[in-house]
DNA sequence: TTGCATCTGTGCGCTAGCGCACAGATGCAA
DNA sequence: TTGCATCTGTGCGCTAGCGCACAGATGCAA
């Protein structure tokens, strides 16, 4: 087993780590620990010390708020592009928002405290954390825009689009109830989105799966914030600084 | 002239001048320059290289995003608790959103490079503006929960209390058209749930100018965001590991 | 192979907020 | 002191999205 996970897993799936310097990644490597995400695996919540940051290959982690009454929205999201666990080296060492798996995968998870080490050599590890944080403010605000102005298809594109971009294939696996309550809209308004989406053969899904035919077509129909975010992820990371290519 | 301000004016009016350590303010202070920021007043825009970053005292200002159509929304506000510019730090040098003065005032500039100097020292001014910069990410999300779940009038009470607490008097000097376009909500909008709050006599307005009778009512009115977000400053910036309080 | 939990589809009444239009009030500039 | 730009108030029709209810489809577990 352990031999089958290296042979298909690599930290340098992650995009964080594959662009940092190899100096750095020999460091790392060794504290570092595959473990699974689960559908559902709260990695953390509102004041917990953080004990691991997590680096996710395939899973994706939804950050997202529950309000008083139980309805939530998420904030933002995190895949094979980012690290869960800001708050961590940003010094607050939590928040009020959740972080909780919405697509099921691998990551890999490194202590605190050796994360901790390596971002005080203030050297090309924190200079990309911060610009990844930096990318992560970009979504947030985005998300907020996206709530006050746009439609729920457009936010539906928006959301579809950026949780493939952290995916390897077209094919999503969650059912509309899921998705309803990441954007913090009701089931029925995803109901008709996607009908419409399915009827303009931009998509196709059956129960718990959605299957995106025509990527440009969702592009063509969501708003301008999948662009800036998407745009903002890549000149954040492209050019870290580090003499590495961001992986497109 | 110089000798007036200089007598009205301090460095630490501002809470994050006034909670570092006094050999790091000593190092800075030579290079603070006291500059007025008057309403309307564009302190960065996109794409712009930042040549300073601003600590207000008197002014506040907004940071939100203006939309292809010509529609804005607000994303979070920086006052005297608070500093403009932190992609300087975090290493993007700009962001998709514009940085406005909506509250005329005063406040101190730092030249990019002094800044960096200083944060490059990785001390204490790194770890504030790092612990500062997650509270401004908890106002962000919480305008994203907000704008999803809230309704105008709450989200009015939420703004009026956060701009309160950057001012030293319980009057804001503003239009309902700026505080509609700082919500991204219809001018309308803000002159019926006003007139609601003007009638159970939490406020008193007259053309341009609102003045706040009751402060705890606002606070029973508005929704939870409000609290999260202030209880998250002063979490993160009461205790800053600089061996100073942060002034409540 | 069937049963059943769960997911998706549809309909209906309701309302918050939008866009537009225009009247009246206000207060600064000349 | 007046004129006028600008701010605030109000009304109206419209619609996106909500909450609720329930029917039918699906696909996993036993």
């Amino acid at each position: 087993m352990a031999d089958k996970l290296s042979a298909q897993h690599n930290p340098k799936q992650n995009h964080l780590l594959a662009v940092l310097p190899e100096d750095v990644l020999m460091r790392l490597a060794p504290q570092l620990e595959l473990v699974p995400m689960r559908l559902g695996d709260v990695i953390y919540e509102y004041a917990e010390q953080l004990q691991h940051v997590y680096f996710p290959t395939t899973a994706i982690v939804s950050l997202h708020y529950v309000m008083e009454n139980g309805a939530s929205a998420e904030i933002a999201g995190v895949g094979n592009e980012g690290i869960v666990g800001i708050s961590l080296f940003m010094g607050g060492n939590t928040t009020p928002s959740l972080a909780t798996v919405y697509t099921g995968g691998f990551g890999y998870r490194l202590k605190a405290r050796h994360l901790m080490e390596e971002f005080n050599r203030t050297g090309p590890l924190m200079r990309l954390l911060l610009r990844y944080t930096q990318a992560l403010m970009t979504q947030m605000s985005q998300t907020a825009v996206c709530n006050r102005h746009h439609s729920v298809e457009q936010q539906l594109c928006r959301w579809l689009l950026l949780t493939l971009d952290k995916l390897p294939s077209n094919e999503l696996t969650m059912t509309q109830e899921l998705i309803a309550s990441m954007l913090g809209v009701r089931r029925e308004g995803i109901t008709e989105a996607a009908g419409n989406l399915q009827r303009a053969a931009l998509i196709s899904y059956r129960r718990g799966h959605i299957t995106v035919l025509d990527r440009s077509g969702l592009e063509s129909r969501t708003c301008e914030c999948y662009d800036v975010v998407k745009k903002e992820f890549y000149r954040l990371l492209s050019d870290t600084g580090t003499a590495k290519q961001f992986p497109n």
